[in-house]
Order: C-alpha cells, then structure tokens, then sequence
DNA sequence: TTGTAGGCGTTATCAT
DNA sequence: ATGATAACGCCTACAA
C-alpha cells in the first residue's frame, strides 16, 4: 500500500509538507504543492482514512443511527433512501460512516452506547426516527460527546442540531387539499404513534385546520400501523366524509377498508412510498425527500464539527398524487 | 477516553499483557487474565477499534457493495434487509462494516475502488447484485486483492464464495405448483435482466419444468421492470394458460395487468416482497431470507478472512402466498 | 517555508 | 508467562 512516506519520498519532501498539502494548510509554496499533488497522481495515492482517524480531530467519523423496524416493512424503503442520501453526501464531503440499527443497542446502557461509538472513533451522528420515549437515545443526546443531528424531532442544544421538513403545515396542508377538493364539513383523524415527535405536531397541523375550516373532527390513535388504521376506519369512518391518516401505511389500511366496506371516502396520507401507487384509488400525501433530507443532516452535521452552534433546519416538501402509472417502471 | 494504557497501568501490567487477554492469546496465566478482565470491568474499557484496524491484520474490516437502484422502488426494503442482516451479524462476530453503494463508483475504474477500499482498510468484500456486465465488480473480484462473498452470482475463486438459494431449483419450484394446482399445459415466462446471474439459472430452472411437464412455454425478457411485465402480458398472456415471472415486480405489473384485461390467469413471481401482499389477487412465490442470506455472508467472509477457501454456500429459501392479511400489522 | 519528532491506541515481535 | 518496543499511517506542534 502506498502511504504517506512513499509520496514524500518521490516528490522528494518531508511528511509533514505532504500531510500539509493534502490537508489545504496554508504557508506551503505552489511549487511545493505541484511537486506533491504530481507525486500523489503518480503514484495514486489515496490516503488511509483509519489512519488518519487515529490521528487525530480529522473531521470527524459519522454514525448513522436508524430506527428500523424489525419486521421487514414497505416502509423499508425511507430507511433505505436515508442510508443512500447519507452516504453519498458523506463520500462527497470525505467523511466516513458507519450505520448502526436501534436495534443492536436494544439491551444497552447510554453509557454503553456512548462507549460503542467512542470506540469507533465516531464524533458526530445522525439519527432517524427516535421517539419521545427512547431514553437511551436521549441520554446520548444530552451527553453531549457528540455531535448529532436529529431527523423530524424538536431536539436542539448546543451541539445537537434537527432536519425535518414542518410536519404541522405539510400534515395542515396535504389535509386542506384533500378537504377542500371534496367539500368535507367531518373528518376523521387517524393519528400516528403516541410517542412520536411527527405525531403531536402533525396533530397541531389538523387541529389548526379543523378550526380554521370549522370541521368536525374525530381523532383516533392509529400508531402508524396500517391494520389499526383499518379497525379505525371500520368503526368510524362510516359517519365522516374524509379520512386523514398521519401515515401512508395508515392511509393503505383505511383506504383498503373503505373500498372494502364499499364506501367512498377520500383519504390522504403522509410520507409519498412507493406502496402509495399500488392501492388503486389514488390519494394525495405529502412527499419528502429522504434522501436530500438525510444529505442535508450530513451537511449539518460537518458544520457542528466544524464548531457551529445546533440549531433548527427546516426542508422542503410538496404534496403528491401517487398514480400507478407514474410509478411504474 | 480510557485506553489500553489505563488498563494495563490498573491491573499492574503491561500493555502488551492486556492486549494478549482481550485477543485471546495462549499463554497468558488465569491469574492475570482475571486482573486484567477485572479491570476492563471496573475501567468500562472498550478497544478502540481504528487503533486496531490500523495496527494491523486484525480479522479485519469489512465493506458491504450494494447494487441500489437510483430510483426509490417498492424492493428497496430487499436491500434494507441485506444491510440490517450484514451489521448485526457483523456486530456479533466484532467485524467493522462500511455501507457503499455501486452509484457511488459509477464513474470509477477497478483501481481507483481497490485504492478506495484499501484505503479504508477494508479486508473484505460483500458484493450485492452484480451481473455480468458490472465489469468494474468482476475486475476487483479478480484482483483478488479481498476476500469477496457474491450474494447470488456464481463467482468463486481462492479469495472468493457465493451465497444464495438455488435459483433454478426455486425456479422450478415455485412455478410447478402454480402450474399444477391450476393444470395448465401452456406458459408465458418473463425472465429477468439479461445479463443477471440469477436470470440465467431461473430460466434454467423454468425449462426443465416446461420438459418435465411437456408445457408449451413462451420466455420474454421482463427485464425486472414491471412496466415491460406488463407489456409482455399485454401482448401474449391471452394465449397462455399461466404467467411465470422471474421477480415479484414483474409478477404485479403481470397480474395488474390480467386484471385489467378482464382474465384470470395463474400468476407466480420471485423474492416474497411485502407489495405482493397488496395486489388483491394472491400469487405463489419464492421467498429468501435476505437478513439470514446476508448474515450468512458476513460468517462466510469471516471464514475467508481466517484464510478458508471460497466456495459455493447455498442457503434455504421456502414457497409462500403472500396474503394482505398475513402482512398487514 | 520546510523538516523533525512525538503521539493517536493497538498489535506483534522479541527479549527476558 | 510477561514486558519492552517497534511498527501501522497520519497529524501537528515546534524547531530549523
């Protein structure tokens, strides 16, 4: 393997000028500059990033922490357009990654987490899908010993910043459409998980707009599972003109109920997967970018380590009609 | 951060002491190891896995290479599945993982990945969907330069084992219960991608069926795309008793179309994706454990790694309906 | 502007 | 059986 030691030989300087190069310091000469940088293209030099992470405060070495679900799911495919948007963001900006699950932490202290990741030299992380009740992950957040970036949760200190597009005007939004294409006065609320951050705010967003458009409206804990969706639409959808769902899966549950129940009513969701196109009746839903969104919080995060101050980062979103034709391909 | 050095200097010993108890060396007294696992203990000491990675020719660290397709699609949970299952075995076995994907190589020659991954210390390879035009993958199997395990191509050599289910066999399977609980005589086949692996050994398998049975059979290249599935069946399902497609996609965009053309044929696919829950009709297919072939691997490439020869592993796989409520939760 | 040298946390070789 | 000590490849004061 050609290291370091090799390139200074042939460019005929020292280490350190080499390290120093490569790492843009300034007071290097051009000349010296050219001689290392045609030395690194002779010998196709790449440098060892394990090494340099020994090393020292390089930028850093990233974490992505992902709250998968156990049971392969539809929905699988958000974790892997995080994992992707990640990774190729962090290959852009040189960093290194390694992706780690909930679940292989599921009977670990916070301390013991915290002890993983220090052991893997990992200084900053970014995690998807905590809820509110996940204490070990909060004690890593308040820890502070790393930099984090959340994903759709409120959770912002000092070295902690959050990414997620704002789930009470997308959710008031994708429902205002959905209500106002179809002249509903009632709707039926199909909430998400009781501890979920997106949860209480997209609820904020139905009940503003419940207000603001004088709705009746019934809310029911759906808990982001599409067959609890579907018990709920069978027991109260029948006296409600429209459904919202807080999830696509949801969505799939109550629609797929409707049509069996043999009543029409229209139904949106949240989210934009891919399932969406395959139900038959289409449906508007609100579409993330997860991977942008997920580039986005590398982005982030190589800003805290490079001393910025957490804060909030608000993405874009706009509102779909999933159609299988479109999807298809 | 505590460090070897802590524990050594707590238990009274040398450094190199403490490193011969945590790797398990011969030749170390029960009394020291006890002193020393005392003072892990007490210390809540975890090695610093990148000093080790670069200190040498530790088992090793090891590189997921997964073929994602661009685009977000309904089997992007198959790639979840194949990731989740490498990293907690993975975890298990003490092995470091990075995640990369081909998209992020698209432009890059052979060399400049081998430099890439000796640059991250990668020992080892686990490579996702490979086929046979993937010249860049083949050269750097043939390199030799890692240990390699091809999930569901052929490729063994010294360095390199395959794993994967007997593509033809489960070929064969799945589609003679279809055909013979419904007693067809005549088939339309839609095979995968023609330059894939599995392409060749599912039509292999899909043949001797068609001679066994003496079955009148019609193969078209589907190309895994579900909107070529549903062409195909556009054009010649009409004169074909049953449609035996190579992947699940296919097998949706067959069946959505038979429906749409008002016909009932018999439909079987490939994979037991979640999707084939959703489409209203119920189809025979085959379905792999991806998590249990992937964590499979990850054993297999340890073997390598403690200088084992490659060679061929197959795994089980089982024929399943998928149902709408079996899969919903 | 360039080079020297110490250190990052381990592993492994070689004395003792 | 145990302990010094030299790598591993890179970064970074600090000296020149």
């Amino acid at each position: 393997m050609v290291s370091i030691k090799d390139v200074a030989k042939h460019a005929g300087v020292a280490i350190s000028t080499v390290s120093k190069v490569l790492n843009h310091y300034p007071n290097v000469s051009e000349e010296t500059k050219e001689k290392v940088n045609k030395a690194v293209e002779e010998l196709n030099f790449v440098p060892n990033s394990v090494a340099a992470a020994l090393s020292s405060k390089q930028a850093g070495r990233v974490a992505l922490l992902i709250n998968l679900n156990e049971k392969t799911q539809a929905i699988d495919e958000i974790g892997m357009q995080y994992i992707s948007g990640a990774l190729n963001k962090a290959m852009e900006l040189n960093l290194d990654v390694i992706t780690l699950f909930f679940f292989m932490f599921k009977n670990k202290t916070a301390e013991e987490l915290i002890r993983y990741l220090k052991s893997q030299s990992i200084t900053g992380i970014i995690i998807y899908g905590v809820s509110k009740t996940d204490k070990v992950i909060h004690r890593l957040i308040e820890s502070q010993e790393f930099k984090c970036v959340v994903i759709d949760a409120p959770l912002v200190n000092e070295n902690t910043s959050s990414v997620s597009i704002d789930h009470r005007k997308a959710q008031y939004d994708v429902a205002k459409k959905t209500i106002e294409e179809n002249n509903c006065k009632s709707v039926l609320y199909i909430a998400g998980k009781k501890n979920g951050y997106v949860t209480a705010q997209r609820l904020e967003g139905m009940r503003d707009l419940a207000k603001e458009l004088n709705l009746t409206m019934l809310e029911r804990d759906g808990d982001f599972s599409e067959l609890q969706a579907r018990n709920i639409t069978t027991r109260y959808a029948r006296n409600k003109e429209a459904v919202v769902c807080a999830s696509d899966l949801m969505a799939i549950g109550a629609m797929k109920e409707l049509i069996r129940m043999d009543i029409f009513r229209p139904v949106c969701g949240f989210d934009g997967i891919i399932l969406m196109g395959y139900v038959g009746k289409q449906m508007n839903t609100v579409c993330q970018d997860f991977a942008g969104i997920s580039g986005r919080a590398v982005e982030e995060l190589q800003l805290l380590m490079n001393g910025q101050e957490g804060r909030r980062v608000t993405t874009e979103y706009s509102l779909v009609r999933m159609k299988y034709e479109d999807i298809i391909r």
